[in-house]
DNA sequence: CATGAAATGCGTCGCCA
DNA sequence: TGGCGACGCATTTCATG
């Protein structure tokens, strides 16, 4: 068994749901709700923060609200040549693309894309297409969200371990 | 028309943007960055909470750290008498499920699902498939992530509007 | 109608026990 | 780890263009 784990234990993991809930819950809350110092909790997100456990604070929009209203998922086959790995290169140019990695099954790829409209969309496809080594697409339009919020991996899973 | 829209500006825009970068940054910080005071900002952003262009605050953390170390988006086929829409009630049991959408193409919905391990994600399949209206499953494992960080819709697209 | 400025209460952050 | 203390920030109220 391992032992009272020093790397992370369950005080970290309710510091992080705590955060993962709302970034800006003051230190003194979350450790007056765990039966803990706010330095303690202070000292604890740093050590976080430092060992990438915690990789960052950010705020969701309503992405309409910002102007992107079109999402879709855009599954790309590579040219047997190329490795997808070389795709990480390629996508950085494109701010459509929010999320992009290699998948198994017949795809060697999959993006996330958002755009403004279908227009947009579509103008996005065609630029991926017409990358060198991108051979097909294959596309799917996002219709509705069955889950607003992500309950996300806050929680903790059946076990745990670091790295 | 819509005059020099009160609703939604371009000060609006940099905070947050400021507040995607990283959601921890002080009022008074954003404040001198984009020539504002600090109650300005937070009266912006309680306004943007309201509106709901805000809709949270949150951490990102590496979920490897956590032990969720497999990662899969699986399409799902339903029964063509049931409507994809009641999947929500049912992808709401599945902690396991951090995004379910409906799409366009041959699936009816699109499942982003974490899980411990291949053993784990293996019995949340299973469960999956045993749903009443669910007709046939097809996964994708997720292999590697070639963007790692989402410079995301924080940024403004090309036009702007608002709901 | 939104802003800036001042006042108070709280949080953060470094230091020491 | 907890506690203390200085500093900075959040939040409210008030007055102004």
């Amino acid at each position: 068994m391992t032992h009272p784990s020093p790397l992370f234990d369950d005080l970290d993991r309710k510091i992080v749901a705590a955060l993962v809930e709302n970034a800006r819950t003051s230190f003194t809350e979350i450790g007056a709700a765990i039966g803990l110092s706010a330095s303690a909790v202070k000292r604890r997100v740093d050590r976080m923060r430092e060992t990438d456990v915690i990789t960052g604070f950010t705020t969701t929009v309503r992405p309409a609200a910002l102007g992107w209203r079109t999402e879709a998922y855009v599954e790309v086959y590579c040219d047997s040549a190329a490795p997808p790995r070389r795709l990480a290169e390629v996508v950085r140019n494109y701010p459509e693309i929010i999320a992009a990695m290699t998948v198994t099954g017949g795809a060697d790829a999959l993006l996330h894309v958002m755009a403004t409209d279908v227009e947009h969309f579509e103008e996005v496809l065609e630029r991926i297409r017409a990358e060198p080594f991108v051979r097909q697409t294959i596309s799917y339009m996002v219709l509705s969200h069955l889950l607003t919020g992500s309950p996300e991996a806050g929680s903790a899973p059946p076990a745990t371990a670091t790295q």
